[in-house]
DNA sequence: CTTCATGCAAACTGTTTGCAGAGAC
DNA sequence: GTCTCTGCAAACAGTTTGCATGAAG
C-alpha cells in the first residue's frame, strides 16, 4: 500500500492514456483512499456532493467506469443490483470479503493470504494452459451470516 | 449429482416448507436442469415461453427468488447488473467460474476442486472463529480473457 | 482553440409491487 | 373453501445516453 505517492499514480495513469485530470476524477479518487468500506456511486457522490454540490451523479459514473477500467479502483457485486467500489489493488493489500447474506455487510480479510497466493498461482497456471484462457484476477467471496444477524 | 431425484427432491424441498408445487416452478426448475449455461431471468423465459406462452416473466422473477432462497438453485452476478442462475450445489459438482471480461463469456471449472475444498475448510473454520461468521458456502471467481477474444 | 469532460433531463433496463382473478391442496 | 400463486400493468432503482455548455491542455 503506497498510500503516499497514490495520487501522483493516479494522475500519471489517467494522463497517461489520454484522460485529462478533473476535479470530479481528483475527487472520486479521493474518497475511495480515505475509507476502507466498499461505497455505492450514490454514497460516493453524497460524500462528494457535501464540499462540491456542482459534481452531478451521471459524472461520478462516467469517472467510476474509467477509473475501473484503468485499474486504479476495483469495482464488484454482491448480488442486491448494486455496483460497490474499492480502491484498486495497487494501492490496497491483497484481500478477500465476507459478505452478510442477511444485512449485505461486507468484512474484508486478509488471513490465509500468502497461502492462497501460492494456491492460486498453481491453479492460475493450469487454468490458463489447458482453458486458453488469459487470467488477470481472481476474487473469493464467503457468504454467510455475520455476528449481529446471527 | 443426483439428476435422477432432482425433480422429486426439488417437489418435496417446495412442499416441506409450505410451498405449492406449480406448472411455473416446474418449469423454470427443468430448463435449469437441461443446461449447463448460467442463465438471465429473461432467458429462463423465453425458453418457457415456447411452451407455455402464459407463464409470464414476473412469475419466473418470483419462482427464482423461492428457488434461490430454498437453494434449489444458485443466483450470482458477474458485474454487468443482471442475476444469472444455475442448478443448486446439491444437484451440480462442486465448481468454480471463469469470466472473460470482454465478451462475459463464463466457464465452469472443476480442477484441482479437493485440494480447495481441503484448503477453504481451514480457512472457514478460522474466519468463522475469528470473525464469528457462520459461513454457509464460498465462490471463486477468475477474470480474464477468453481464447476467442486474445 | 481544439477536444474532451460535465451537468441536466430524459431514456433505458432489470426487477419489484399492487391487485383482482385463478389454481393448489 | 381457504389461502397461496399468477398475470398484468404500473412503479421503481440503478445506470446510461443525448446534447449543449464549460473547462483542460
Amino acid at each position: 500500500m503506497k498510500k503516499n505517492n497514490a495520487f501522483l499514480d493516479m494522475e500519471s495513469q489517467i494522463k497517461k492514456l489520454g484522460y485529462r485530470m478533473t476535479k470530479p476524477r481528483q475527487m472520486v479518487f479521493k474518497v475511495l483512499t480515505k475509507t476502507t468500506e466498499h461505497l455505492l456511486a450514490k454514497e460516493i457522490y453524497l460524500d462528494i456532493q457535501k464540499k462540491h454540490p456542482d459534481i452531478g451523479l451521471t459524472t461520478i459514473y462516467r469517472t467510476l467506469e474509467i477509473l475501473a477500467k484503468i485499474g486504479l479502483i476495483n469495482k464488484f457485486c454482491i448480488g442486491d443490483g448494486q455496483s460497490r467500489y474499492e480502491l484498486g489493488w495497487d494501492f490496497k493489500e491483497h484481500h478477500h470479503h465476507m459478505i452478510c447474506r442477511n444485512c449485505g455487510k461486507i468484512i474484508d480479510y486478509k488471513d490465509f493470504i500468502n497461502e492462497e497466493i501460492t494456491f492460486f498461482n498453481r491453479i492460475e497456471k493450469f487454468l490458463s494452459k489447458n482453458y486458453k484462457f488469459a487470467i488477470s484476477n481472481h476474487e473469493v467471496f464467503f457468504y454467510g451470516t455475520c455476528d449481529s444477524c446471527k
